[in-house]
RNA sequence: GGGCCGGUAGCUCAGUCUGGCAGAGCGACGGCCUCUUAAGCCGUCGGUCAGGGGUUCAAAUCCCUUCCGGCCCGCCA
């Protein structure tokens, strides 16, 4: 039984890059074109930042295999026929916002336990169905992402008969089935029949089989009671018959069936099926369906701030929120590091991983001093990562675009930008205007973590604030040092002498200058940042008149 | 209870497959600068490679074992 490991295939060679060496490992199979690379989720929710370990392990596997001159597919089965088993504690709409069960008919979604998610009814009644919904989500964050995926439904699938063959096999050979698959689960006995017609009366999935008729295609069933974790799901006691397409099979045959169905050569799956799943669908693959497995390749889940990605405690990020707050590339280069190592996803140090990146980018021009394996990855995966490497591309710092954040003026921002070095001065245009979007993004971060770089400058109307003679007095001839025109070491340093001559705490005195400009006690190295505003406004706000 | 994955600097991680000087970025600290205030440049510090044992001339790397975090071994996916 079995090929290879699926622990060592991303990892046990002398490739800089793990996507290589998955893809050495299909090559060596001598597939044929188009080679197939799935991946897969049920259509449960709200679609977060997790799943797209399915989508973008399988893209970078993908585009080795591009590289080397194969013609690629990617699919992804949306297993849609799956059963609603608990009522998620959230729900998002088609633009993502992500909202409470209050706001949607939770009572009506609660009817439907038990139920494939396609026979389900969209809880915002844009879509024809739960399922769709959210597999529609989905589809969206994987376009948003820039990833090309081929969705496909399950349901769509069985109806249209394309599992119609495979069902029969499976019936046909339930003896081997249920030896292969008992090896694997100890509840499956002589009684096991592994198919679950969908009830045509209530449309729960029932295991209440009681006939198989092989010539007819179909089997006779009881709707019986379901246990669903801790909870049973009513059956209605209806009898009746249901076709190959009325129903599915269990997941362990469901999975190998769709290998066998869309040709699957190489599947990366989350730990969570690497001592279960796979190694019955190894099995049964070889063993019952008679097919060769596809390549598969494990990957760890990572944690979001620390924690489990988890919808019900209510940690979990969609994609939409990400791109937010960093670029695509970013994010894609998230999933372009080790499969195996267990990592935190930080949206608090989510500059770190920006810098990562620009670091990675720069590695990739030759711009930075670099180890060999470094160069040879990024070499290798940075073109994967970006859209068309660019070497006149321009990135800003992302902290120091969470500065230019504190001002909304798009002119200044650039401004500011150009005085520091951070654009050169013939930048072409679009270089200029992408480096420029990631201000956005950083200023979106510094609201959302309300971290030290969430100011706001108060340039419309002058914050409310009383000070002291003294300070009014200080304040003053700041103003006019200001206006004499100095650069941004000598007004903060002004700054200090003002004060002592006014015999002002110089902390007091810069809040004093951040509750002006930012209405806050606190703010970024504040002469710099005054003298890079309009001299006229810095002038008129300290003497408190604008 | 059995199996599997991960643990390397304060943080994020390379390096482990194939044994050969303990690495990078960020942070911190110091300086550039009469300055407790966050962006630039230069520099410095930073390590029980989770702990212990073994093999070896040589171990982060191989073997055994313990601890910590997680997954699987019921159902379901």
């Amino acid at each position: 039984m079995s090929g290879e490991d699926p622990y060592d295939v991303a990892s046990s060679s002398d490739r800089a890059f793990w996507a290589d060496a998955v893809a050495d490992t299909i090559e060596a199979r001598d597939p044929e074109d188009p080679i197939v690379v799935k991946g897969g989720v049920s259509p449960s929710g709200v679609p977060h930042i997790g799943h797209f370990n399915e989508i973008l392990r399988g893209y970078f596997v993908a585009e080795a295999l591009r590289e080397r001159g194969h013609e690629v597919t990617q699919v992804f089965t949306a297993d849609d026929r799956d059963a609603l088993r608990k009522i998620p504690r959230t729900l998002a709409d088609l633009e993502g916002n992500v909202v409470g069960l209050g706001e949607v008919d939770a009572g009506a979604l609660g009817r439907n336990l038990g139920k494939p998610y396609t026979s389900i009814p969209d809880p915002f009644g844009c879509c024809d169905s739960y399922g769709e919904h959210f597999t529609t989500l989905l589809e969206r964050h994987a376009e948003a992402v820039g990833v090309p995926v081929d969705f496909v439904s399950n349901t769509e699938r069985y109806e249209a008969g394309d599992f119609d063959s495979v069902v029969a096999h499976v019936l046909e050979h339930a003896d081997e089935a249920r030896e292969v698959l008992s090896a694997y689960q100890d509840k499956v006995d002589d009684e096991y029949v592994p198919f679950v017609p969908q009830c045509s009366e209530c449309g729960i999935l029932t295991e209440g089989v009681t006939d198989v008729d092989l010539d007819a295609g179909t089997v006779s069933y009881v709707c019986t009671d379901r246990e669903a974790g801790d909870d049973t799901i009513e059956g209605c006691g209806h009898e009746g018959t249901a076709t190959f397409r009325e129903g599915k099979l269990p997941w362990r045959f469901e999975w190998p069936a769709q290998w066998q169905i869309l040709g699957v050569d190489v599947e990366p799956f989350g730990k969570d099926h690497a001592e279960g799943s796979w190694p019955s669908g190894e099995d049964i693959a070889e063993n019952v369906l008679g097919i060769e497995p596809p390549v598969g390749m494990v990957y760890e889940w990572f944690t979001l701030e620390g924690d489990a990605l988890s919808s019900s405690a209510g940690n979990i990020v969609t994609v939409d929120e990400v791109l937010d707050l960093l670029e695509p590339e970013v994010f894609r280069y998230f999933f372009a590091k080790e499969p195996l190592k267990q990592r935190d996803f930080s949206i608090e140090n989510l500059d770190q991983l920006v810098d990562e990146f620009d670091r990675f980018e720069r590695v990739y021009f030759g711009e930075v001093d670099a180890t060999e394996e470094e160069v040879e990855r990024a070499e290798r995966a940075y073109p994967m990562v970006v859209d068309e490497p660019r070497e006149e591309r321009i990135r800003i710092p992302y902290t120091f675009a969470a500065v230019l954040g504190m001002t909304e003026d798009p002119d200044l921002r650039e401004q500011i930008a150009r005085k520091e070095g951070h654009i050169p001065e013939d930048a072409p245009e679009w270089a200029i205007e992408e480096a420029l979007a990631r201000v956005e993004r950083a200023r979106e971060w510094a609201r959302r973590t309300g971290n030290e770089f969430d100011y706001e400058l108060k340039r419309t109307e002058i914050p409310d604030a009383d000070f002291d003679a003294a300070t009014e007095a200080a304040l003053d001839e700041l103003a006019s040092f200001v206006d004499a025109g100095h650069d941004g070491e000598e007004i903060q340093g002004e700054i200090y002498e003002t004060a002592k001559r006014h015999d002002i705490e110089i902390g007091d005195f810069f809040a004093a200058g951040y509750r002006l400009f930012f209405d806050d006690d606190e703010g970024p190295q504040l002469g710099p940042f005054l003298a890079k505003l309009d001299r006229d406004f810095v002038v008129a706000r300290l003497r408190r008149e604008q």
